[in-house]
DNA sequence: ACTAACATGTAATCTGTTACATGATTGA
DNA sequence: TCAATCATGTAACAGATTACATGTTAGT
């Protein structure tokens, strides 16, 4: 999860560690960044995988600051896994939206497609959150549990508004 | 998160391992059930807390059946992390959604209401996902990647909707 | 002078995963 | 008879966290 946010960041632009935990905790939505012992060590994993360059630029900074660029290696990595993502980055909400982050990397319009439409699927299939068994679900399935009933209404509401964009976007790319 | 979980679902009644996975496979929504290997050790880790009791029914079963009670110390535990959730139980979206579901546990409104409070100053205070630095951010500070816009608009219509409940509930638990 | 932000890193630990292992029951 | 579901468990490993460790620079 955090690896691949590393490779789509790093394929806009090169970056430093300590600039990727921003963009990172910006893009994660909240205010808790990704600790640094996490950080730090995924970084060296990488380059030692050979998916990034490390440049050390000492100067008149805080610290040397560790430039990191991402590889053709880097690059590979990150469409194949935009291009065929595991079923983690189809179903669970935060790999999800971190995918969407970069799936404009994905230069096939059909390539991009193809995901959308796994999403979908995941989202209208039976089964999922708001069914139970070949049911749908409703609030008043939730009696006397106004928190429950609160926690439907949001994710209907989510997922109202996912799927509609879903098929706009589908449309507007098959075209 | 998982502990947590299982506090919730056995104050509402006692149940097996097996039956707990599915609950909160359900309770996830998603169709990926928690892993075996996480949940029996989980258990086992529980009751070695004293959190709870394991009574084995033999029977006409598949197999022999671990009956999970919740202990007067679970339920206390229970209680303890609902009335002062973890700063992650506030901000990460999954766990914010397993604690609404058994936020009807904390029998006084006014706790329920100071939880609830919490969730909203998180929601709408600056710098969170919707906010670049001081100024809000809108659709089309992504130009150029319908992705990025298509992220913005389904978090933006969650949020919406949860603040929305949220000042809904607040009023009526406090009136 | 002090604090916040910049910048990188290690060690111990926690939580979860996958893969492996076993075996009974129910329905097609 | 064969597959799916029920039911519990262990071992190896992956990914992330917290706490620790160090030092600089910019702003109040």
């Amino acid at each position: 999860m955090l690896e691949f946010a590393i490779l789509g960041f790093l394929a806009d632009a090169p970056l430093h560690g300590y600039e990727l935990r921003k963009r990172v905790a910006a893009l994660t939505g909240h205010i808790r960044p990704i600790a640094d012992g996490t950080l730090y060590p995924t970084i060296k994993r990488m380059e030692r995988a050979g998916l990034l360059r490390r440049d050390v630029q000492a100067g008149q900074m805080a610290a040397p600051r560790h430039v990191l660029t991402l590889s053709p290696a880097g690059h590979a990595e990150l469409l194949r896994q935009l291009h065929t993502p595991e079923e983690l980055f189809i179903t669970d909400e935060n790999r999800w939206f971190t995918l969407l982050a970069f799936l404009r990397h994905l230069e096939d319009p059909a390539d991009q497609a193809a995901v959308l439409h796994r999403r979908l699927s995941f989202l209208t299939r039976p089964g999922s959150f708001f069914w139970d068994g070949e049911r749908p679900l409703r609030a008043d399935d939730f009696p006397d549990d106004p928190f429950r009933q609160g926690l439907f209404r949001i994710a209907t509401a989510t997922s109202r508004t996912e799927i509609a964009w879903l098929r706009e976007m589908l449309r507007s790319l098959t075209r």
